[in-house]
DNA sequence: GCCAACGTTGGC
DNA sequence: GCCAACGTTGGC
């Protein structure tokens, strides 16, 4: 069992829309480091906190668990698309998507809280200039979030 | 909308 | 394989 933390843009998919789906092809992920992290790590019931980035309060909002093994995103090859990729050949897709499940919403634990704990100190998301839109956390980081956010 | 910090691209 | 130019991310 991995945990993750994914940022989405909540003007483009939000835990609100989540919420409605029920689950949803984690599609659009054009950066290699967080492919590999989809294609060769996630398992089914990993859980991830859903988090809302590049938006007025962003934090994390919500849990989700993976609940289909990554296969290729079908966004890559519909020419005219935001994220069509010429360059990706068909009998060798090079990008991927895996369905995550909707489990809860939760309160806002906005980036500000998060960076008042030392605790959270290694939170990947933390790190200068990191910008990945996937990132695993550590078992600790996940139950300390989790207590955050009882609370 | 600004811009720092990265990732990617492509000429050489 | 270097690296300048360009594109993107995402907090502010």
């Amino acid at each position: 069992m991995k945990y993750w933390l994914m940022k989405s843009e909540p003007t483009d998919y939000s835990i609100d829309d989540l919420e409605q789906d029920g689950f949803i092809d984690w599609y659009g992920i054009r950066n290699y480091q967080a492919r590999n992290f989809m294609r060769d790590q996630m398992s089914i019931d990993d859980l991830a906190f859903f988090y809302h980035s590049n938006c007025k309060e962003p934090g994390i909002v919500g849990v989700m668990k993976v609940c289909k093994l990554a296969y290729p995103d079908k966004l890559q090859f519909q020419s005219g698309h935001k994220y069509h990729d010429p360059k990706s050949d068909p009998n060798n897709p090079r990008w991927v998507n895996v369905d995550m499940a909707f489990v809860k919403k939760t309160r806002l634990l906005s980036l500000n809280e998060i960076r008042t704990y030392p605790e959270l100190e290694t939170l990947k998301i933390l790190q200068r200039g990191n910008r990945l839109s996937i990132t695993p956390l550590s078992e600790f980081e996940w139950d300390f979030i989790n207590k955050k956010l009882a609370t």
